[in-house]
DNA sequence: ATAAAAATAGGAATTATTACTACTTTTATT
DNA sequence: AATAAAAGTAGTAATAATTCCTATTTTTAT
């Protein structure tokens, strides 16, 4: 992968996100820094450091793809009433594991709770 | 909800099915049932059986939704080189929790397994 | 300095899904 | 059984997310 300022841009607009932004929101940012990126860059881009690991992409979040620059092992939780995606710390979970599994290697697992969020249980 | 025939067709059809298909892979097998059943109506219909409970969408195995009609909880296995989706039993895991959680009401959680399954193993 | 490899902008094309509309089927009530 | 309201349908148009294409530009290794 050669040096590109574009791909720069996008990584470091990801990379100010707390949040789990889609193409589309970061698309906004992206071009309010340079007018000139199109999507296909910007897609192209997305999936190229989701290939060479430096960004994770998260499904099943919504109907579309969101990125996430935070590539250590972590996972999800999605307040069903603000549709809020909170971080969820490896050490703050109990792993899943298969039971007696002698029949898959297990390479990653991707974990997303919903629920309800603190602050939404509280307006109740 | 009333009766309808098309409904029957795409859930009896779904039930044929021991992995997840996702709409398109489905509309093929019920087309082949009744050349009337129209795209909307299979989406439509989908849509209702998920929202009343009888079928389960499946987000996050690639960029389509998939649909299980095995409701009772259970998770997933994908495997990286054969992209075969397993069902993993709940009680064949272990299932994640958030330790010392006061914060987050868990509704439901999604598991993902990914890896490389036993046949793909046995063939390198 | 230069040539091959990689990347780009911008728009076209594709794919998945939803929305719309005039018509048909189902269901509950008589 | 007749009937009217509610629910559902086929077929197509529209939308949204994403990928593909191409001529041009940038990066990188010599």
């Amino acid at each position: 992968m050669n040096y590109s300022r574009q791909r720069q841009i996008i990584l470091n607009t990801l990379k100010e996100y707390t949040v789990h932004p889609s193409a589309e929101q970061l698309y906004i940012k992206v071009h309010e820094k340079d007018k000139n990126i199109s999507k296909g860059t910007l897609y192209r881009n997305l999936n190229q450091l989701v290939d060479s690991g430096m960004i994770k992409k998260i499904d099943g979040l919504d109907t579309t793809a969101h990125f996430d620059h935070n590539t250590h092992e972590h996972y999800h939780f999605i307040c069903t009433k603000c549709n809020k995606i909170y971080d969820i710390e490896k050490e703050d979970i109990i792993i899943p594991t298969i039971k007696n599994n002698n029949e898959f290697l297990i390479i990653s697992s991707d974990i997303i709770f919903k629920g309800i969020c603190k602050e939404c249980k509280e307006k109740d």
